[in-house]
DNA sequence: CTGCGTGCAAACATTTTGCACGATG
DNA sequence: CATCGTGCAAAATGTTTGCACGCAG
């Protein structure tokens, strides 16, 4: 997938477009919803250019998501993982449904009326009651995957 | 408060009964909704017997937690936290607002019914469709609190 | 008395940081 | 050309583990 949305964004936010930040961005856009590890997407990056260190790709994801551009997850591996944010307007939106043994991570969207209905509701009212700005949330479910079933 | 039920339902899955994790058990009983690290239970356990150490907190916790008596949450912070489940019967349910700034935890258990509307839908389709066996659940919502508002 | 739990310290894994150099706008 | 970004390696942080000892049942 192409990545032009998040460098429009970072340029808008006047934030230096290197080479690294490039790659980094286009490793995501090609696994969208694949939730990768910095380790994951390091190695994506190194691939395409050896000089690309581990540390720029914490920075970057860092980066990414104090400007709204990325989510970052902890599922209780002891490692963040982290996804592109959708494009506004694009469908993309979706929760995480993670094996306690396996950790198996898979994704969902079903349900997405009732779960607007309840999030409009949540939003609005967090918002007021504790006076907070919310700009976005997780759902997850844990069990355990067909595989491992107990 | 008092942790006898977390006690009786060790018992009954015929797990030995240490001080260490009876310790612990009555920490997180006092603090039950104040989300501690391992450190945070690990000093107060210290404090009431300094033989404790921390691998131990690490062990009872992990032990707890498969024994769905606690449940962990990684807010982002790069550290664990964890709290015990309530009692069946009990109210105490709840989720959860972070603070992406000063990381200020907020638990909320407002629009029950809404939220219960929504995860029994969301359950209920989820594990007929991936075939997944379902234990629990997470709800976080991100943003800013009043005081970092930006 | 037997096996499970524990403390301790070492090992491990992930993430963060200081610094000198290089690239961006 | 001034500033910001980067690689590298070292450090910091959080968590796990091996081992010898000791307590619970």
């Amino acid at each position: 997938m192409d990545h032009n949305w998040y460098r429009a964004q970072l340029e808008k936010q006047e934030i230096r477009l290197t080479e690294g930040r490039e790659i980094i961005l286009s490793v995501l856009a090609d696994h969208l919803t694949e939730h990768p590890t910095v380790e994951e997407i390091y190695l994506k990056a190194h691939e395409r250019n050896p000089s690309i260190g581990m540390a720029t790709v914490y920075r970057t994801m860092d980066l990414l998501v104090n400007r709204g551009l990325a989510q970052k997850f902890e599922f209780g591996e002891g490692k963040a993982r982290y996804e592109l944010v959708p494009k506004p307007g694009e469908p993309g939106h979706h929760h995480h449904l993670v094996c306690k043994r396996c950790n198996k991570i898979i994704n969902y969207d079903d349900f997405p009326e009732a779960e607007k209905q309840y999030l409009n509701i949540a939003e609005k009212g967090l918002s007021e009651r504790y006076n907070f700005c919310i700009e976005d949330h997780q759902i997850q479910f844990y069990g355990y995957c067909g595989d491992c079933a107990e």
